[in-house]
DNA sequence: CCCAAACGCTTTGAACTTCAAAGCAATTAT
DNA sequence: ATAATTGCTTTGAAGTTCAAAGCGTTTGGG
């Protein structure tokens, strides 16, 4: 492969490493695991959301979302609400304490986006935003394939 | 957050979404799981390299490790070589089918690299490669903090 | 040279995660 | 009414990981 395949094949990688163990770092909360605090993050941005549709936002069975949805009620992160129009539906809903592990990782979005806007001008943005599209429209297609 | 703010954050959280789970499709073998492919490829991308060293580059314990060799000894995935200069040193080696597993791998990758630079120019293309440096470069010294 | 300490890997036991399948309660359709 | 479906929970098994203990090998101090 020439220069160019071979340097962007580089740069992806480790970035996505990084990104990968950096987020592990700035998302441990003492007590919670980085699968709980995924949770907990789904919950925040989608509240009000039963327990299936949860499950298929974390790719997860409805079965271990039970099992962590009962630890993450226990350690006091979420709550059951049982619907009154259809008593078999279960909402997920976070609790204070969930919302404020959410504004951590709000912030740690924020501060990563910053840095990156920073060391680009307005137009190399806007290139970034088109590259990454197009990495990402790539990947949508390939996974309604499998589909 | 501005309007440049948000597009980004949005398309970075969704490619990283993406790849992850395209990158587990992509890499799904019968009979492996992601954990054991990621052993596999460490340990083609780095033959001859001992247990130790292995573990610290796939950030888990020797003991964990070492478990994970085992299996992968059983498949006929991996093999292990004691060092005649010091023996308790043992070093990992790739077999003919795991370098098939690892070529794969490759094979995915190059597909992805030749997705984004069919959609971008070359000056765009440097764009994006000084842009994801520049990520990088945050992250590796966020983590050297940390460390 | 010998023995203790250090080193490298393996084993063990516990904790956690996940799933498939079975189970239970509530709702819908016949 | 009651059978089938739906939504969640429970259960049992398998996989992953770690800390700590164990075992063989090497090194260093006396």
């Amino acid at each position: 492969m020439d220069a160019a395949h071979s340097t962007i094949n580089q740069v992806l990688v480790t970035l996505f490493n990084h990104i990968l163990r950096i987020e592990e770092n700035a998302l441990s909360f003492p007590g919670l695991s980085i699968r709980e605090v995924h949770v907990i993050e789904a919950a925040c941005e989608a509240p009000d959301t039963r327990i299936t549709a949860l499950a298929q936002m974390l790719h997860v069975t409805t079965g271990s979302l039970s099992v962590a949805v009962t630890t993450l009620e226990r350690k006091g992160y979420l709550l059951r609400k049982r619907r009154e129009d259809d008593r078999r539906v279960i909402d997920i809903l976070p609790t204070e304490k969930a919302k404020a592990i959410q504004k951590k990782h709000i912030a740690f979005h924020q501060e990563m986006i910053a840095a990156v806007m920073k060391q680009l001008t307005e137009p190399e943005l806007s290139i970034l935003v088109k590259a990454l599209h197009g990495i990402d429209s790539y990947f949508t297609e390939k996974e309604t394939q499998k589909a």
